[in-house]
Formats: structure tokens, C-alpha cells, sequence
DNA sequence: TATTTATTTGTACGTATGTATAATTTAATG
DNA sequence: CATTAAATTATACATACGTACAAATAAATA
């Protein structure tokens, strides 16, 4: 939205088309990072409602207008928080897609393979990342069932996870295709789940701490691996 | 909290500890559950911080302090709303239970029995149900993941849930019990999300119309039951 | 009917909200 | 250095928020 058509000469220096004054991103990059870094962290903790635009000034310790100066309205800045890691997401996803698809050849992929690839790059962001992912973890947790989220989310994840789904279908013939859609929802929503670090696991099993995720992982892999495959059996 | 605590004499004529005046709970009764419908649906609708309690006092058709006067500050009326139709489900599943185990005597209660003991009384509520089903069902998705969701669904539905989980490790007893504890955290993730209403799966699948939730549960048992059962295979 | 209490209304307070406007500072240019 | 535009600051506006207080009304009693 504001970003700037570049000029096609590419030497700074004898650039002809560049025009006086400040050039644009120059500063301003990490400007805008600790802005998402910011609202990231207030929307997870707050939710979108409940974190306003002057806490989110306040936290990257600057004004306010600073804010809509860069992002627009208050929508358009939750819409570049969560654009900002989907994009990693969607680029992890795809590219371990294109290596099933090689190593499958004609065959299909197998399940176990496509649960792993789909929820691995997230659970591993959010358990080995730094706090900006952990965040954004707890972040996508709270969009998932609202009406704003599903929207963002559809924007920036329905495509990829159509690639997935198509997938699943093939390598699960015999099944009903809106079953594996079901199922599809219910491996996102236990991914989701795992990475929201709501404690409720903690409480409903008496552990104290957080159980690794990489182990919640294993298990959601096994589960649902077993789940899908069981929709194939009439 | 407003509740009065009634005379021991029953026969109201006759009544030698009634005092003078008004008496509680009347009318009133009808006007708390106008306060509790419509904050329910606005709640569901904007989640917590996105409704007001004046949104809430105008679809109830009252001034707004009538709200605070029945249900005191914002959170606790938030909490009653969650409070009444979670002691329904929990009696719904609790009965479930009891005749489960009955019918198991000695022996485990079948994962696939647990399943669809825990999963049907949520959404056959929010599929048969009336308009305020429907509402309690998109907002206890949309609370799923925040702090506050997790907190009152805490207070409400953990011991229950508690009781689901014994017996599910019980009836799986080779598997990993913080397993059993991942699986069943996901049983409840996929059902909150065929009743959340959000669109998504339509959209994933290119349906035009919401599945009949029976449908999408009939796919939820035998996915999740067969997830369970995975878990006992080291 | 007079009395007592439950319930509802009307109004107000102090603060927080998203957004907009104008002025200022900063960093590059020729 | 003068100039131009980016980036930041300062301030203001109109509205919405949760909560509280005082008054009025309603429904039961003796």
C-alpha cells in the first residue's frame, strides 16, 4: 500500500527519474517492524477490540499518528501483522509441498507427510522462534473462530491450505472430500491449539509447566494422521 | 450472586419469616434472560471488548443500568453467560456419562461412546437448537484461545472434562495419558470450530451452503475416535 | 392505605477510543 | 546551501466506554 514504484535506473548515484527530497524506506523499515512487532504482541495479548492504537504508540515508543501514518486504519494494521509471518508461512508450506510432490512422483503424498509439512512449520515456529513468533502463535489462536480473523485468515491462508487439501483428497480416495475438509479444519484447529499456550493442557492434566510443543506435535501428527485415514473406510 | 435465599416455610400465605415489600425474583427472572440473550449475541457477534453493555441494555430494551444492577460489572455478566448453558451441557454430559459407565460395568467405556457423549450434546444444542444455541456456540469458539475464554470455561466446563478424560485414559490405557490429554483438547478444538459458523470450511471446500452439523459430526466421531485409538500404538 | 423493598429510569463523570489536521523535524537531492 | 519530500510530533475532535449516584416507579406486605 505504501510501498514505492522503485525508478528502473538502478545506480543511486546517476539515477535520472530520481526526484528531490527524502527517499522513501529508508529509516522508516525498522520503523515499521517495531510497529508490527508492537501490535502483534498487544493483539495476541488483548485481542483486536481490546488493544488500541495508542497502546500499540506507546509500546514502539512513538506517537500516535505514526501508526496510521504507516498502516492506515487500525484494520489495515492488524491485516500487516498477520501478513507479515503468513508469508513465511505460505512460502515453508509450499516449497516442502514441492518437495513431496517430487519425492511422491505419480503417486500420491502420504498423509503422515502432508500433516507433518502443513502444521510443522508453525509449531516450530512458534516453539523455537523468538517471542515475535510465539506472539503471533497466540495471535492466530484468537482469530481463528471470530469474524474479522476468518476473514484475514481466508486472505492470507486459504490458498495454500486449498494445495493441501486437494492433496489430502487424492491421497484419500475412497473418502467423502467434505470429510477431509473436516478433517483438514481439525488438524488446524489442534495445531492452533497447541500453540496458544492457553494452559488449559496444563490444567486439565495437573502438569505445571507447558508440555514441549514438539511432543504435542508428534502426538497431533499420529492422531490425525490416523483420523484422516480412517475416513477412507466406509 | 442476587439470589435470595428463600423462607424455609413453603406455603406463602402462611409465611412467618416474609418481610414487607417487593419480593425478589418475580418479574425480574424474565429480564435477566432478556439481558443474558442479547449479550450472548452480541458478544458472539463482536466478542467481548467489541460489545458494549450499551449495546447489550438497548437489544434487551432497557437503560443501561439495569444491567449492572442484575449481573454487576461487565465480566461477571460476560461469566453468566457462559454460566447458564454450561450447566446444561455439563448435566447433558454428566447423565451421558453415568449411563455409559453403567452400561460398561467393570469393562471401559468404548473411546467411540466417549466421543460422541462429549461432542453431541455441544452441537446437536447448537444445530437443533434455537437462535441463542447458535449464539453460545459462535462465542465459546471465539473464547476458546483468549485469556479470558480460557479462564471462565475453566470455571465451567474443566471438571467435566476431567471426568472424559479419566475414562478416555482408562479406555486407552497403552497410551501416553499427556496424549490423551493432546487428543481430547483437539476433539474439543474441532468441535468448536463446526459450530463456529465462520465460513471456512465452505469456503475450502466451494460449498455454498454450512454442512448439516450431523454430518460434520458423524465425520468428527470416526475421525477422532480412530485419532484415540492411534495413540495406543507406540 | 401506608409501608417496605425490588426494579427501573435518568443523568453524569472521568477516561479512552479511532481518526484527522497542522506543524515540525529529518534526510536526501541538485 | 537551498530545496524537496519523508517521517515524526503535537494537538484536537467527536464519540464511546464502564461505572456510579440519585430519583422514580412497581409490587408486594400488614
Amino acid at each position: 500500500m505504501r510501498q514505492q514504484l522503485r525508478s528502473l535506473t538502478l545506480i543511486q548515484g546517476s539515477d535520472i527519474n530520481r526526484k528531490p527530497g527524502r527517499p522513501k524506506g529508508g529509516k522508516s523499515e525498522q520503523t515499521r517492524e517495531r510497529i508490527l512487532d508492537a501490535a502483534e504482541q498487544l493483539f495476541a495479548d488483548r485481542g483486536y477490540d481490546g488493544a488500541s492504537i495508542r497502546d500499540v504508540a506507546a509500546a514502539a515508543g512513538l506517537q500516535i499518528h505514526s501508526i496510521s501514518y504507516h498502516f492506515g486504519p487500525k484494520e489495515q494494521l492488524f491485516d500487516a501483522v498477520v501478513a507479515r509471518r503468513a508469508d513465511i508461512m505460505t512460502g515453508l508450506r509450499g516449497a516442502a509441498l514441492e518437495t513431496a510432490r517430487q519425492q511422491a512422483g505419480a503417486a500420491a503424498i502420504p498423509i503422515k507427510q502432508l500433516v507433518r509439512d502443513y502444521a510443522s512449520p508453525f509449531i516450530q515456529s512458534a516453539s523455537h522462534g523468538d517471542v515475535g513468533w510465539r506472539n503471533y502463535a497466540a495471535l492466530m489462536g484468537r482469530l481463528a473462530n471470530s469474524p474479522l480473523g476468518t476473514e484475514i485468515i481466508a486472505r492470507h491462508y486459504d490458498d495454500m491450505a486449498r494445495e493441501y487439501i486437494t492433496e489430502l483428497q487424492r491421497a484419500l480416495a475412497g473418502a467423502d472430500p467434505e470429510d477431509v475438509v473436516e478433517g483438514f479444519s481439525a488438524m488446524v484447529a489442534a495445531m492452533l491449539g497447541i500453540c496458544a499456550a492457553t494452559g488449559r493442557p496444563e490444567r486439565l492434566s495437573g502438569r505445571n509447566a507447558q508440555r514441549p510443543p514438539e511432543e504435542s506435535f508428534e502426538a497431533l501428527v499420529r492422531f490425525h494422521t490416523a483420523g484422516f485415514l480412517a475416513l477412507t473406510i466406509a
